[in-house]
Parts: C-alpha cells; structure tokens; sequence
DNA sequence: AATACGGGGTT
DNA sequence: AACCCAGTATT
C-alpha cells in the first residue's frame, strides 16, 4: 500500500476511545440495536443501502412486524415483499432480500453465515453490508466503508483524491482496517456512520461539537467543507412518456413490468415513448390514443427522476367501450380499490393520485 | 472501470 | 438544479 498520512498508533487508541465514548452517549435509538439479533441487523443494513435512516425507518418496521424471522421472508410471496417495499426504491434490494431468505432458510438453518466470503455470496450483500452484519451481529472484526466512512476519513487524512475512483476506495478500505476497535468492531463501525450522519456531514460539518476534530487534518488544513472531492457525475438522459389510464366499465388496465432493469416487477399503466415536443402538445397527444379510445382529460407535464433518467410525463386519461374480458397474467383490469393490493413504482403512483383528483373533481 | 439501478431530503 | 444517502450487480 502507498504512503499516505496516517494516526500515530497512540493517536488511533485515543481516537478510538474518543469516537466510541462519542457514540455511547449520542447515537440514535434505533429499533435494529436493541438487541444482537442477525436478523434485524440484516433486514436494516438491506433497508438503508442508499437510503437514510429517516426514509428507511418506517419499512424496517413493516418488514420487521410482517416478517418476524427469516423463515416468514422466505415463505412470502415476491409480490408481498415487493408491495411493502413500494415506493422505497431499488427494488433489486427486495427481490435480491427475498432470493437471500430462502438461501439462509434452506441450505443456512435459519443462520447467517459467519464467514465473510460466505456472506458476501449471498445475493444483496457486498462488501459494506457483509462487513456491517458480521460486525454488528457477531463482532466480527470488518471495517465498514460507505458513504460516511469516506467521507469521515477523507477529511480525518486530508486525502484530495477522487472519492469516485477504485483505488481511493482501496486506500479508504485500508485506512478503516487501521482504525477500527479490535474489542468493538460493530459500535466503532457505526460510530464511524454515526459521526458522519451527525456531525461530519456533507456540505457544513459541525466541526465545532466533533468529539474527535484534534484528530482532524482536513479540520487543521481549514479544508473540512472541501473534502472529499467527488468528480462531476455524468448527466441522466431524458425520456418523455405518455402514461395511459385505460377505464372500462369502472375498471383500469394495470400491467406488470419487466422481470428485470428498471423497476423489475412492478406493476404500472401502459405507456407509450414521445419525444419532448410531442410532449408539449396536448392535441396532438389526444389522436395518439389507440384506436377506438377516448380521451377524457391529459394531465399537464410531470416529472420524476430516476437514478439516471430524468422522466417528463403526461398522464392521458382514456375510456373504452365494453368488451369481452381480455385479462392475462401481466395485463389486469381492476376496480379502483383493488389497485391497492399491487406493488406500483412511484411515477405511476402519482399518476394514480392525479386520475383520482379529477375523479373526485367530477362529483 | 463504467454503468444501471429509485426516491427523498438538503442546500 | 446539484448533491447526498448505512451500495450492489452487471457488463
């Protein structure tokens, strides 16, 4: 490994000592630390992969009251956990918690594995979540690295490198192996985490009530607010979709989605591809209806943006004629209410909401 | 090494 | 509007 300004081996002891002390009088009660249970450690480093603690918070509790132990996860439909994860995002997570519950069921008894390369096979678990439930549930010595830890410790070194590239990630790895607390490896993983949701946070760190801001180079350097320097991320592409809401005899036509990409699994309405200035005309989009549909109303643009597409759409509202009844696996027409039961990814979501203002609009 | 993969909050 | 978040899988 390359030189890079480091601790001094008393200087770590007394960071570590301070950072712990830190920790124990301030971190957060969170219903995943209450005891030392796997099972919900896991569920929660699942839930907060890319996610905060506030945003996750409420699906750890519905996960954690529908699906006690591991065992009920594993019996449980797909469309069941992906209805209870509606709206959090990423739903490989999901989909990749539910393949990973059955493994840990079936070939696991029941238990985690200890090992960590055993734990890193396990689909939905990398490096950061293998580290965090085997320190955590079995005080494992791994050192966590996400976002705050890189954070933390780019500033703790005064290291300017791109906090994007592989090898800055490698020299982050390297560093936290050096810090972390032999004797508490799980409270000195979430102090680290801890600290940088608190205190050493992204655009104003609280320097000022940081327990260890002596141990700080960036701090010293005047450089905390700079660091880390994070190269300019690539633009998301744009798309424009027309959103159909099929109504027929009181029901709407809802479809699921691809088994994989982008929202696998969710269900959603038709949708049909413009282009942006397509978008913008509303007459022309009422003879793009299908042959033999009606267009009641269009909904003005809406926007949602994903990880990397930046989505402008219209919701058109159409009504069909009686027919016989043309339901399959994937294409449902359902009453409004039964709309509820289906996982429905967000965009469309708020298409549903718009449909139902206009309907309550109409009383 | 680069890209795909959501949604919400902060500045 | 840009950036961030208890990252992982795929290419």
């Amino acid at each position: 490994m390359s030189a890079h300004p480091m601790l001094s081996p008393s200087q770590t002891t007394r960071f570590r000592r301070k950072l712990l002390e830190w920790f124990r009088a301030n971190k957060r009660d969170l219903p995943w630390r209450k005891q030392k249970d796997w099972y919900p450690v896991y569920l929660a480093e699942i839930i907060l992969q890319q996610t905060t603690v506030e945003q996750g918070l409420p699906y750890y509790r519905a996960f954690i009251r529908r699906f006690p132990h591991v065992s009920a996860l594993a019996a449980a439909d797909l469309q069941e956990v992906l209805k209870l994860w509606q709206g959090l995002g990423y739903y490989a997570r999901a989909r990749n918690m539910h393949k990973a519950a059955g493994i840990l069921t079936d070939r696991y008894g029941g238990c985690f594995p200890q090992d960590y390369k055993q734990a890193l096979a396990l689909p939905g678990i990398g490096p950061y979540t293998a580290a965090a439930i085997l320190s955590q549930a079995f005080n494992r010595v791994h050192a966590v690295v996400d976002g705050n830890v890189s954070r933390v410790i780019t500033r703790l070194l005064a290291l300017e490198d791109d906090i994007r590239r592989a090898d800055t990630q490698k020299r982050i790895q390297h560093v936290a192996g050096l810090l972390i607390s032999r004797k508490y490896p799980g409270d000195f993983n979430e102090a680290m985490m801890e600290l940088g949701a608190l205190v050493c946070t992204p655009r104003a760190p609280l320097c000022a009530s940081c327990p260890v801001s002596r141990y700080c180079r960036a701090r010293d350097l005047g450089k905390a607010a700079q660091i880390p320097y994070k190269s300019p991320a690539v633009p998301k592409r744009r798309q424009y979709h027309l959103v159909m809401i099929r109504e027929r005899e009181n029901r709407i036509l809802l479809r699921q989605g691809n088994d994989h990409g982008l929202l696998a699994g969710m269900w959603g309405f038709p949708v049909r591809v413009v282009s942006g200035k397509e978008l913008e005309q509303p007459g022309k989009i009422e003879q793009m209806a299908p042959d033999g549909l009606h267009t009641k109303k269009i909904s003005p643009p809406m926007r949602h943006v994903y990880s990397h597409i930046d989505l402008k759409y219209r919701v058109v509202w159409l009504e069909e004629r009686p027919e016989n009844r043309d339901d399959d696996k994937k294409n449902l027409w359902l009453a409004r209410h039964e709309l509820e039961h289906y996982p429905i990814h967000k965009a469309h979501l708020k298409a549903l909401h718009w449909l139902d203002q206009q309907m309550k609009e109409a009383d």
